[in-house]
DNA sequence: GGACAGACTTGTACGTATATAG
DNA sequence: CTATATACGTACAAGTCTGTCC
């Protein structure tokens, strides 16, 4: 049944099309785009079309060794065109290039591979030719790579004068040509295949030589750098959030934190047992690289601080209740007896300063009991520092796109089974549903 | 073979929900 | 328990690619 139109609006045209995906269609006022309604991810048409793209890429799989073999003979064409053809295919096979269409003025300039200027390719013999331009959504290409030799050759003659800035690289090349001479290769594929093929086979190799073991985030972390990978392939990057290098920094004082607490902890197994020095060398009892008596200063200053302010906020609360309760609320008098903890504190601090010395504390204190707190200040240690680095690794890359569009969700499956980490570590609900197909049609044997 | 129409995928940022550390 | 970090879902613009017409 048609739907009623709006209110006071009427249907253009009602079509009963088995063929397209569409319920409903417009033109866009400003600049004509067509808008679509189309059913969402998680439908089965979707799961489909999906289902098909990365089977077409597995596909390619049979072909790839020949398109290379004739591409690598069609670099030495004496026919430009076919040339220029080889060349571009070399690029988009190896460093998952985008096709690049032809763009109209009053669009960004943005290009991809065919569509490649001179300015955006430099030449440093005798093989390294870097790439800088703009991509999809302005995203900037900035990659440096050895080439094959006579890749290297070609481009130096799709340079050559009278080609000056703003001249295509590959003048006698469309995208449509390039997709045209694909597809004598194999039903439908173009050249986007060989990025769903190039980041799926990627992803596929590295699981394949991947043990994974230990904790589930750690086996978690590790799926996450192999899709690291596949990310950069694709150049999937993101703009670094504002407060990365404070967060960064943060990160890192925290850090300093725990090596501090260690460092106390050393220090007062010296106090029970002053031989420690000897057994354990010197080293092991001095200040972490990075951290000198300034930073400790500092660091104990603001643990003052934070105990003051603790304080406060405890005393207010505690005020809060007794108002609330229908008592009388304490004097700041009290407040005052109970800052004197702090600054307590702070008198140990100095004092410890002073002396250069850390006293033993904490109820019966052994060396046995200062030894357990190590290790699981060690281990609180590593799990910040793997965080840390993973941040630092993370901050310019999205990881979301690769996942989503170019990576066979069945390898996603295969891993989980594999390695025995629940499916929701690496989908969420909405993605589970758009990858119902994936998630139930494989097992941990299955190959892309 | 080039221009344009049309259909479908890809890609990032953003606001909000949820998890986590302190 | 609360502040903050992270994850999630979504919007919608920007791509790719096919088909048709001249």
């Amino acid at each position: 049944m048609v739907p009623k139109p709006p209110e006071g609006h009427k249907w253009k045209e009602v079509k009963h099309d088995q063929e397209g995906t569409w319920l409903a269609m417009w033109q866009e006022n400003i600049n004509g785009a067509y808008k679509y309604v189309m059913l969402a991810a998680n439908s089965d048409i979707k799961g489909q079309s999906d289902y098909k793209k990365f089977e077409k890429a597995r596909e390619l799989k049979k072909y790839i060794a020949t398109i290379r073999k004739d591409y690598n003979k069609e670099l030495k064409s004496e026919v430009m065109a076919e040339r220029q053809r080889a060349t571009a295919v070399y690029l988009i096979d190896q460093f998952a290039l985008r096709a690049g269409n032809e763009k109209g003025e009053d669009e960004a300039d943005t290009v991809g591979c065919c569509s490649l200027k001179f300015e955006h390719v430099t030449l440093r013999p005798p093989d390294t030719v870097v790439f800088d331009f703009l991509g999809k959504d302005s995203i900037r290409f900035h990659e440096e790579f050895k080439v094959d030799s006579q890749v290297f050759k070609n481009l130096k003659i799709f340079k050559r004068s009278p080609k000056k800035e703003g001249d295509e690289i590959f003048d006698r090349l469309t995208t449509s040509s390039l997709n045209k001479h694909l597809s004598n290769y194999m039903n439908g594929l173009t050249a986007k295949v060989f990025r769903t093929y190039n980041a799926s086979w990627v992803m596929s190799s590295l699981l394949k030589e991947m043990k994974s073991e230990g904790t589930i985030p750690e086996k978690v972390k590790d799926y996450n750098n192999a899709n690291r990978k596949v990310a950069i392939l694709c150049n999937h990057k993101r703009t670094v959030a504002g407060g990365h290098a404070a967060q960064m920094e943060k990160m890192g004082d925290r850090i300093k934190a725990l090596y501090y607490q260690e460092y106390r902890i050393k220090q007062m197994m010296l106090d029970l047992d002053p031989k420690l020095k000897k057994k354990k060398g010197e080293a092991y009892f001095a200040l972490k690289e990075g951290i000198d008596d300034e930073w400790v200063k500092g660091h104990q200053d603001a643990m003052v601080e934070e105990q003051r302010e603790k304080i406060r906020k405890k005393f207010e609360k505690d005020n809060e209740k007794l108002v609330a309760e229908g008592q009388k609320e304490m004097k700041p008098k009290e407040l005052d007896e109970r800052l004197k903890a702090a600054d307590e504190l702070a008198d140990k601090f100095k004092d410890e300063r002073k002396r250069k010395k850390i006293e033993a504390e904490g109820k019966s204190p052994s060396i046995d009991k200062f030894e357990q707190q190590l290790e699981k200040l060690d281990t609180r240690i590593a799990t910040m520092k793997t965080q840390s680095e993973d941040r630092e690794q993370n901050k310019d890359v999205a990881l979301g796109t690769s996942k989503i569009n170019y990576i066979d969700p069945r390898l996603t499956v295969v891993f989980s089974k594999k390695f025995n980490v629940p499916i929701e570590r690496f989908f969420s609900k909405t993605l589970r549903e758009k990858f119902e197909w994936a998630i139930k049609s494989v097992d941990e044997n299955w190959e892309f």
